[in-house]
DNA sequence: CGCTAAACGAGACGGTACGTCGAGTCTTACT
DNA sequence: AGTAAGACTCGACGTACCGTCTCGTTTAGCG
């Protein structure tokens, strides 16, 4: 059915080696450098593309970035389902500290300054990164309350940032741990909150 | 005894004007434009320094935007002194992120960026920005803690992070609002934190 | 007889509405902006012909200017035959000029210059434009020989180059005029030499 | 007095050495591939220089090469003087054309064809090159009309366009020889004119 | 009062990457 | 087989800033 309608347009197809000899140049040259060896030159050269290929599918460097990390990073935004939540959340908190302490982090904290100078690639990382994490988290939350661990009318937002901002922020500042032990810590924090028992 | 010592270098003194002139180009430009505007070239020709004068004294972009920023920004770290820690907390929370709703937020985020690329305006911001609120929070913990309000043991980094964390996060990806009320209520959560009670 | 059983190559045949439309597109390209605005594939656009197309009939730029050039421009390289071969001289080099002063000018110049960064331009011009009208000064020649007007042994070679040359060096240089008074005096000073009498 | 004038403008002073380098490398590249070899890159990697520094002087293709051209070629647009005006004629021409035998042919057609498509060019060669000998051509005929050997009243325009245009066609379309005998006899032709006696 | 030394403006310089244009080749579907 | 469509590699374009440099000028304190 669908093979009888689907009308190809005419001329040459895309070129799908090319679209992922490019994905990944770019996926490793973010991965290795950073920001600042992340250069359109340089992931034409490297993925053996001409630069205006590149140019043909993506606007600027930030959409690269973004779709680049997008498609090769791996993306267990799952939380894992055991008896406890709090253990849940703490396990998948250790996981995302774990690749933000490696290569994803030097990409994440690339993209995030990317960012600041072109709003698609923030609204690409917020909706194509964040948002599948908070979604998760969402389902995690609300398993916790149903157990009775979390109280209820808890704001995915917040909770959410919290979380989030804080493992983000200190890949972006370096100016504390991202360690197991650290993630779990901030997690209890978040867990018992401010306020005298 | 040193300062009456001081024997001045000899040739001519910096002069301080161009100095000035220097960082309020800059600051101007930061907050005007944000990364992309923020260009030495463009910092020369605003001031009327040369750049050669501008690079006798900074060595890179991120150390003249951490320099801008940390000068001309106003620096009201310090938490309002009131009968509740909590409602301190949030005072001074709804302040920051008035902040970073306006000028200020967009600097923040280029300097961030930058910092991305940039050990020394990354340690610079850390400290220089960051660490006197953090120490600023402190107080009103303590303070909460010794009128009963917060629990004994927390956390500073954790609580800090959690907290300006959130709000950065919010600059960096605009993804949730930083009105009064979204503060508020972030505040909420992070007191009463996840567990039930 | 090989017409007769011409047997037509298999395949579908050469559109030659195709071929016309290309052929126009580049003249008129040509005339319209010389060799910067002649782009293979400003011409594809304007003849909705393919580039594919344009290349599997012409090897390159020169190839289809020279073409659409000879193809399309007038061809009156026939000189009058009046009583005087002077005054049929004149009108004829007034013709010639005419023409170089209004669009032919301007495609003129542009393929003498693509002729040379290109061999197969040079002499496909050089044959198939210059040459007939050197074939056709020649018997204008031989008649002002036989009517007593010129000299006998005129080297056609010279004399076309020193007419022809004249008139196209004007078109390259365009330091001095075309007019029709400016010609008959080029035709005079040729036909009287330089010697005294 | 001038010297105490002469203020000189503020800033690092132009570089002499790299104007040089720039003006030799582009004239190189014109004289071993014409215009196709003659690329702003090609002189940039070749003088050394940045291609920023050429822009900076240079505004296009052309005016570095006719510059180039210009300021590096010989220029003995002078006309020898011995008894005859038709020998000196000879002699000139003889030199000029066996100058456009060699290199030079190849950089005068590259500007000649560059001049198509840029105004200044254009000017700039028949100011800067042909007028010259145009002037030095006025000298030799008014000795020649003085000597009794060409007739008074010859248009300086159409001499030198039928000698000069002679030898730049037989450049641009090589379709005939521009070795000695050939220049003789041209001269000769042009000498005699096309009239019978 | 002149000398020394540094700061300062101006702006040239070698670079790197940018984003664009066109050339000429190719692959595919349609006619 | 011819054609339109359009993706591809490649090379050069002209521009923007970078960070360094070389000037002449200015502004102090010291001898």
């Amino acid at each position: 059915m669908q093979a009888l309608m689907e009308h190809r347009s005419p001329g040459r197809p895309r070129c799908e080696e090319t679209r992922n000899a490019i994905l990944r140049a770019a996926y490793e040259l973010l991965e290795e450098g950073g920001l600042d060896a992340f250069t359109i030159e340089a992931v034409a050269e490297r993925s053996g593309a001409a630069k205006t290929t590149i140019y043909r599918w993506w606007p600027n460097r930030g959409a690269l970035a973004i779709e680049s990390f997008l498609e090769l990073s791996e993306k267990y935004a799952q939380f894992p389902q055991t008896g406890s939540a709090i253990a849940d959340l703490k396990t998948q908190m250790r996981r995302f500290a774990r690749a933000l302490r490696g290569r994803i982090g030097q990409i994440v904290s690339s993209i995030l300054a990317e960012a600041q100078s072109c709003p698609e690639t923030r609204t690409a990382f917020a909706e194509g990164y964040i948002n599948p994490r908070r979604a998760a988290l969402q389902q995690v939350i609300d398993r916790g309350v149903a157990q009775g661990e979390f109280r209820a009318g808890l704001p995915l937002n917040d909770v959410g940032d919290a979380l989030y901002g804080s493992l983000l922020l200190r890949v972006l500042l370096r100016h504390a741990p991202l360690s197991d032990a650290a993630v779990d810590q901030l997690v209890d924090t978040a867990v018992q909150g401010l306020r005298a028992a």
